[in-house]
RNA sequence: GCACCCGUAGCUCAGUGGAUAGAGCAGCCGCCUUCUAAGCGGUCGGUCCCAGGUUCGAAUCCUGGCGGGUGCGCCA
């Protein structure tokens, strides 16, 4: 069964090219290429005749020179009608299509779920949480739309490779470490280990007022230690810790890539390798940046202000961004090295692999890295060393890697209009969000289903679903002011309301299950398809937008579209539920439906539920069957 | 100073050039002798920041302003 927009489409071009054959007009519509022309096909609003319409005679009437109107009466009379539409009409210049409801409906739920596979590679990179201390709601954001992202890739038919970077250099995570030793601490198990670590952090923070000197050694000593590897143990101690809280949001990766092995892969010097056989790459003489190795990307960048990018201090000392860019230029093929190990296995029980000094170069049935193209998932504020990178890559890559990295910015979350610091201890750990949004939860789980015996199952689908839905549904650069009435909405455009509408749903096909209906979709063999109207062609029509917007979402790195989505299908469906006949009695119900009509309803019931539960999915929200 | 992002109902936000701009929350009025009321219907609420421009058509594209946020170091 065929996709109705894009037969429509196709349609409406063979009659646009049977109105000029007819009537050439003009020397200008003699050269118009239809097959070039964009065909907008849209669901009509509601108050307007018909299910789907165009308004492609606009665009034709001036280059034919004829009334949008008479046009578009002119397209109707020429129409061949594809399968599913039961008649056309001209309202005044746009063009209306009236579709047959049981072809139509059937058609929809006859649409395949899988879309084809790609061959095309995506690495995403996200959390990247600086291993010393919890993660912060801050954080959330980044992995709940990390994951969401990776998830709409899958779906949209992309092979995703999710990396996430443990800065275990860094100084962060070295005054973590020196905290321990310096105050003689003791993890003595009743606090989160990361909780614990991130508390001594603060307390060090502290501490340098008055013992600066001592500590600013020590943290150096420690540095020098990261920087060997000796330490490697005591941070893979906090990334395990900092990786329940993920699984906990029911977040898995594929690779951690851990910064020491970057480093000792050698990706920064043979990353500036490969920038200094690039004309643009010098080390000036004289002036403001003698003895530096810099890049001039205004012929990529222009209107900079200063297009020399420092690669290279003049002390010899590397920039952050080379080594970036050295790890993109290995995360999208252009050099290898890293060896793997496996770090853990993840509550799916797929296995969780980290770049390891003592691993193998390569990994039976899996090649990691060799991206068709990168994703970063990162700050806004970061936004200008990306650029740079991307830069690189595309001055590296001789044009061909245009595509190849891109950032999905995100703006901050601030705590009750409050920046968050940790140091000023303006912050909450996401821990403290997901135990509050799960004990709200299940307040509401005991209040409204006392008997339901998954009740702890739902509450955590429910509370976790809320809070992953408030990081998603709203636009990336977007700020979001994080509040508790806010996040942990449980009604209204949430998370819940679209669980419930699922859940609704799973009722419904569990009483048709318990009736002995036989429902299999398109082919449901008892089915009266003639016995369905224009109350389920509208909901149909919704379900029919699935692929459109994973699509969407896809091209547009944007997880908030398929959010938005989920709430428009289960708004529709709720609808439907709900709607009442002009006697003002219930008219849709499916269990009270003549035989045929109740096989028919039953199936698209089923429809809604699928494509439901793929949006939750989707967004990475858990869909019960009850609630 | 330069660059990027934002400005849509009281609040929080959808709306990738098309039909009378839509949701949620807040307010008001209704709907359970039940296929799940965590729901549904109605009502109230708009100079889509301003001014020009492009277009048959602009919340959407362009230019210039105004207001808010962020970034601009031989830091990471």
């Amino acid at each position: 069964m065929i996709d109705l927009v894009p037969a429509l489409q196709d349609a409406i071009r063979g009659a646009i090219r049977a109105v000029i054959t007819a009537d050439p007009g003009p020397a200008a519509a003699t050269d118009l290429d239809v097959d070039a022309l964009d065909v907008v096909v849209q669901r009509v609003p509601d108050d307007k005749p018909g299910d789907y319409g165009s308004p492609v005679a606009f665009a034709l009437a001036k280059r034919l020179r004829r009334n949008p109107a008479a046009l578009a009466a002119a397209i109707k009379d020429r129409l061949e009608l594809p399968p599913g539409v039961a008649r056309v009409e001209a309202v005044g210049p746009y063009l209306n299509v009236f579709v047959d409801p049981g072809v139509f409906v059937r058609a929809v739920l006859a649409l395949p779920h899988e879309v084809e596979r790609s061959g095309r590679k995506i690495v995403i990179e996200h959390t990247s949480v600086n291993p010393n201390k919890e993660a912060h709601v801050g954080h959330l954001r980044n992995i709940v739309l990390g994951d969401a992202l990776a998830r709409i890739e899958r779906a949209a038919g992309y092979q995703v490779e999710v990396q996430n970077y443990i800065d275990d250099t860094g100084r962060q995570a070295a005054e973590s470490l020196f905290a321990v030793g310096y105050f003689g601490a003791e993890h003595d198990g009743t606090t989160k280990y990361d909780h614990w670590l991130g508390a001594l952090y603060v307390r060090l923070g502290q501490a340098k007022d008055a013992d600066g000197d001592t500590i600013e050694r020590g943290v150096t000593d420690v540095m020098h230690a990261l920087e060997r590897g000796d330490l490697r143990v005591e941070v893979e101690r906090i990334v395990r810790a900092q990786l329940e809280t993920c699984f906990a949001l029911g977040v898995e990766y594929d690779l951690l890539v851990w910064e020491s092995d970057v480093v000792a892969a050698g990706f920064l010097q043979r990353g500036l390798d490969v920038l200094q056989q690039l004309p643009s790459v010098t080390r000036p003489a004289e002036g403001k940046y003698a003895g530096a190795l810099v890049m001039d990307v205004s012929a990529f960048l222009p209107g900079l202000e200063e297009p020399q990018v420092v690669l290279v201090r003049s002390d010899g000392n590397a920039m952050y961004v080379a080594k970036d860019i050295g790890y993109h230029l290995w995360k999208v093929g252009r050099l290898e090295g890293l060896r793997y190990a496996p770090f853990a296995e993840q509550p799916s029980g797929a296995v969780l692999w980290t770049s390891a000094p003592t691993g193998d170069a390569s990994v039976p049935g899996r090649t990691f890295a060799h991206g068709d193209q990168a994703v970063n998932v990162i700050d806004a504020r970061q936004a200008h060393p990306q650029t740079i990178v991307r830069t690189a890559l595309q001055m590296t890559g001789g044009g061909k890697d245009e595509d190849s990295l891109h950032h999905l910015a995100y703006e901050v979350v601030t705590l009750e209009g409050q920046a968050m610091s940790g140091r000023k201890g303006v912050t909450l750990a996401i821990d403290t969000v997901i135990d509050e949004a799960v004990r709200r939860a299940r307040a509401v789980v005991l209040e409204k289903q006392p008997e339901l015996a998954s009740a702890d199952e739902v509450a955590r689908a429910v509370g976790i679903g809320a809070l992953r839905f408030a990081m998603l549904k709203s636009e990336a650069k977007r700020v979001i002011d994080f509040r508790w009435d806010h996040a942990l909405n449980l009604a209204g455009d949430s998370a819940p309301y679209v669980q419930y509408a699922h859940a609704r749903a799973c009722s419904i096909l569990r009483a048709v299950a318990a009736a002995g209906v036989d429902v299999r979709g398109a082919d449901t063999v008892a089915a009266d398809w003639s016995a369905l109207g224009p109350l389920e062609v509208r909901l149909a029509s919704e379900v029919a937008r699935f692929h459109d917007v994973i699509a969407q979402a896809a091209a547009a790195d944007a997880p908030h579209v398929v959010a938005q989505y989920a709430l428009d299908l289960a708004t529709a469906w709720n609808g439907y539920y709900n709607h009442k006949g002009p006697d003002g009695k219930p008219d849709t119900s499916v269990m009270r439906s003549a035989q045929g009509q109740r096989e028919a309803r039953a199936a698209l019931v089923g429809g809604v539920r699928d494509v439901l539960a793929r949006s939750l999915h989707v967004l990475g929200i858990a869909a019960p069957e009850q609630m």
